[in-house]
DNA sequence: AGGATCAAGTTTATCTTTCAACTAAAGGGC
DNA sequence: GCCCTTTAGTTGAAAGATAAACTTGATCCT
């Protein structure tokens, strides 16, 4: 029996269809990222911004704890301390101490940022779907998100996050 | 007169199932990234970089323009131009006059280059597979390829390319 | 041939992200 | 209560990415 663990161990290459495809999966998901991040920049603001507002807005009281949003929208803490600081000097967000827990800080929206998401909403939405959902079936749109979800739930099940999130989201 | 370009108007909103589809997107693939980068740092490489080194194994004679290269990757010329840089300080890659076109420059995989990638492969390879392909059947891989491969036709096709693009290979 | 235009790469300054170190507050365990 | 460990978040410096200006060489047009 050939010994089967998941990872580094005995490394079978890709096959021809699977190689294509993991590269076409690397070159769309390059290009759908430039391109979203690109029409969200005629609003001065990039993907990863949009992301924090967008989490807050549908949050319970429009306000999510650091820990919880860089959690959600995948980045560091580091990365959202900096980027929470930048949408706070654009009055968008504001922190506020945590009610239980006095080592929290709570991401708020504020009514400018509330106001200026419903402004770009639009014009994401329209990107998201120009560049995505036109070029697939509804089926198949909905396909690709079951087997991202599969994808995430495979990340997080596999104890690499375990190393990756503890560096990720230190 | 309103400029009715395709993206921005009309921008109906995404269904219940259509949201979740995209958000689950969203997420796998900042996951899939993270992880990926965080097994090659192992081999101080971040992704990008191995992608490069790994494009240029693959061609005719290890070699390949710089423009070639970048929108082989989607990556904007000057940022190839700054990574290459370091690859070529690490001695990876050389940078050649290219022939026909005195403008040109060709990006050369050294020896070292050579049997760094094939030192890194498998990891790399044993990352994509348990990151990735464990976590979906053969066929839902296969129709997420297809998927993708029709997504960045369809980006390309918009014309919306010509703007990002210009800007992301400026 | 001569000038305008365009394409390939690089450069520099600026902005963003990462990394490692740090402060402060919770949680245990005893 | 006290010490030890863990968790939340921030900080500052270094690394990497972006943007715009720039250089040089090709093309096109007449």
């Amino acid at each position: 029996m050939t010994t089967e663990t998941t990872s580094a161990t005995r490394p079978r290459w890709l096959d021809a269809d699977e190689q294509d495809a993991w590269r076409e999966y690397l070159r769309a998901s390059r290009m759908l990222e430039a391109v979203l991040d690109h029409d969200l920049q005629a609003h001065g603001l990039q993907l990863s911004e949009y992301e924090i507002i967008s989490v807050l807005s549908e949050a319970p009281r429009l306000r999510l704890r650091m820990s919880e949003i860089a959690e959600l929208v995948v980045q560091s803490r580091s990365r959202l301390t900096h980027t929470a600081g930048r949408l706070e000097k654009r009055g968008w967000v504001r922190r506020e101490a945590c009610v239980g827990d006095r080592r929290g800080v709570e991401l708020v929206l504020t009514e400018a940022g509330h106001a200026e998401i419903a402004r770009m909403a639009p014009t994401h939405v329209g990107s998201v779907r120009s560049n995505l959902l036109d070029h697939l079936s509804r089926e198949d749109f909905l396909a690709l998100g079951r087997s991202m979800a599969a994808i995430s739930r495979g990340i997080q099940g596999t104890g690499v996050c375990d190393e990756v999130l503890a560096a990720e989201l230190a």
